[in-house]
DNA sequence: TATGAATGAGGATTCATTCAT
DNA sequence: CATGAATGAATCCTCATTCAT
């Protein structure tokens, strides 16, 4: 909502506008993500986009400056979700680091895998197409919603629930590229769900952390050979 | 090496004969490397790469035949690195599959970051600029390096050393965009060297795939307050 | 007021019928006429006059027809301020040649300045943007201005006023070069006011056109250096 | 010479270009001289000027950096020769201003008519499509040139040989009004020579100024009715 | 009257690619 | 080997114009 008023408001500016029809610009947002998804932000073209919209390319125009305003549209409202995702619910806030972060862990991978089939991590590999301005915007979010995970495993190391050898920083990083970077391998088609998935992925961050306390919680009953894991 | 010599064989059959310089060839990927690297495939011009060794656009087609083939000379060259580090000596060899996978690690990290500031991974997601041979090329490398970790896994897993829950498939992919995705984040400016980082890395990993009986080897000597880590 | 009429009838065939808001009309036509002073016809834009009248670009169409209609209006409402200028009073109308001349460059330049800062004139050379009716239809009010300033002039030779080498169509057209070109480097900000500067411009063209009686009638007090002239 | 120089600099930026063949350019500068005189900078198109130097639109790239270029690379070379006729020879140099003026107007009006039809006097007006630092260098010359003139008739006020009431810039202003107008009205075709019209503007301009003293040297013998004198 | 939305025909610019020299 | 020159297809973006509401 808010993200997508930012960019409209920059239109404003060249004729008495008003706000633009909210459905409509979703619409195109979707249809821009999808694309540049499967093209990359330069492959991708602007006619590619209004097709799926049942647009003329110099139709779009009527809602965007230019193309980059897509990308930003794009990649804005996919780390406003991110954000959404740091809300805890009171039960969750006043439990333990490790019993937060498996939670954020869990919240996180849904967000995340419910918008399969678009690997949106690849399109952060896209921001630098962005202006200085707006990267800077996008990099802001990118901070408070690191921030928030490693002020957890901070929280952990000083309550002694992980390893004091844990470098909050680095397994901040370590615990995103291994979440964001699940988009490229994981196939819903396969046979471990996503909720096995996250199961997983939670006990080993915990364990890799230093949890020993942690138990693994969930189940995970068949688990053939493998399949469901794909390579690219 | 042997990746050149596939690029040139194709244009062998026209261009003038014989070997070309080598040495210049390896100038030119390593040129493109980084400009591909700093924009993007697509970004990416021909001049761009051309001016970095000296040369005008159109001189560059002396050397290749298309864009592409640059492109797939700086990933098959990557990737020939990856498998180049597959090769264990022979105490590795015979140890057991924790510090089998540890050593691993440690080989694997060592090449990536070696090339710094070459985000080669980002490029990773440029493969999809290639035509269906060469993506099928590359991704059979891919799958030969994906295949030595997932067996080193398999392999603690049945020994006892890992825990039973682990999927060696998902396991192997994680741990590949973790240490990826290192190149995202890590600055060689921070205080946190290489080995330490990697040192993490191995214990981090090995804890999270349940093995027990690990313990921390490296010294991790000064870690102020995880500094040398940026989150971009 | 006529001009406006000319150019409504053409749309008051498809259009509301009725007399269209003349003050409306009025305010676009002078909204046009900034807008094309400042970028040229070309570079003008449609939502830009619309804008300084407050609409929206679609619904100038309600006034208009074309781009181009704006333009003919414009340059028409102009030229039909000139033509406005032939006009004498009787003392005028029965004094000499050159007593009539004077007094036209007096109200010529009245007029044309009157207008600073649209710098009209600039504008002439758009009326090539016009289609072959309406340049024929400014052409001949041109047309007009120019044969009334031939004929003050040839009377001027013939009554001996004047010298017999001056060619008329040369004089006129050099006095009007002269006279519209003023809003290119006159400043009204400067220290010489619009009367001196038409008083000097009087004395100028008659003693150019051999008037050896004409004498400096004004005052032309306060003439510092030159200022008030600038070169852009 | 130094103009083209100073362009194609610019463009040098983006390879190891070296001199581009000033044959070509002269050519292609002839060129959009002639398009933009025709229809005007902004409704000019760029594939109009490179088919008339028989290239495609996007060939024309190889010479320049943008349409602007191009129209710099105009006013430049219009500029520049005007600057040249700022010389004189060494007998003119020391004669009176009303003599010195004489023979400026003399050459400048030489050089503008050797250059119908391109009646480049109105491209002036499209110098505000250049960029400021452009439009600086331009206005640098176009300074440049008036202040010769200028210092011209402020001799001839202060030597007595013209009037004092003369503005010394105003009249300078309305002399390139004057000649520069010519090119719009001037046709060769007409019964009027260059040389007859110069000296009659010559005769204008001194009696204008003040120097009853001029006499009309030149003979000016047939002068029908007015003919080659066109209202556009 | 006015608006919002869409159109579609350009037009500038980019760039991989070709090729004669 | 390398260059300079040219190509031509693609792509972004602009804007006059239309029209249902």
């Amino acid at each position: 909502m808010t993200a997508q008023r930012a960019v409209r408001s920059t239109r404003a500016a060249d004729g008495p506008k008003g706000l633009l029809n909210e459905a409509r610009w979703a619409e195109i947002v979707a249809a821009a993500a999808e694309v540049f998804d499967e093209n990359g932000y330069r492959a991708a073209t602007i006619q590619e986009v209004a097709s799926r919209v049942g647009l003329l390319k110099g139709s779009l125009y009527y809602y965007i400056e230019s193309k980059e305003d897509l990308l930003f549209a794009v990649v804005q409202a996919e780390y406003e979700r991110g954000i959404a995702t740091l809300q805890e619910d009171e039960a969750t806030a006043s439990a333990t680091p490790p019993a937060r972060l498996a939670a954020f862990i869990q919240r996180w991978m849904d967000v995340m895998l419910a918008t399969l089939p678009q690997r949106l991590s690849v399109l952060m590999s896209e921001t630098r197409h962005l202006g200085p301005e707006r990267l800077d915007t996008i990099m802001q979010q990118r901070q408070r919603i690191h921030d928030f995970v490693r002020g957890l495993i901070s929280a952990g190391v000083e309550s002694g629930d992980f390893d004091a050898s844990v470098h909050p920083g680095v397994a901040t990083n370590v615990l995103f590229s291994m979440m964001d970077g699940t988009q490229q391998w994981y196939r819903a088609s396969g046979s471990l769900s996503v909720p096995e998935l996250t199961a997983w992925f939670v006990s080993f961050v915990l364990h890799g952390l230093g949890d020993g306390s942690f138990d693994v919680p969930s189940p995970t009953p068949t688990r053939p050979n493998g399949a469901n894991v794909q390579s690219h």
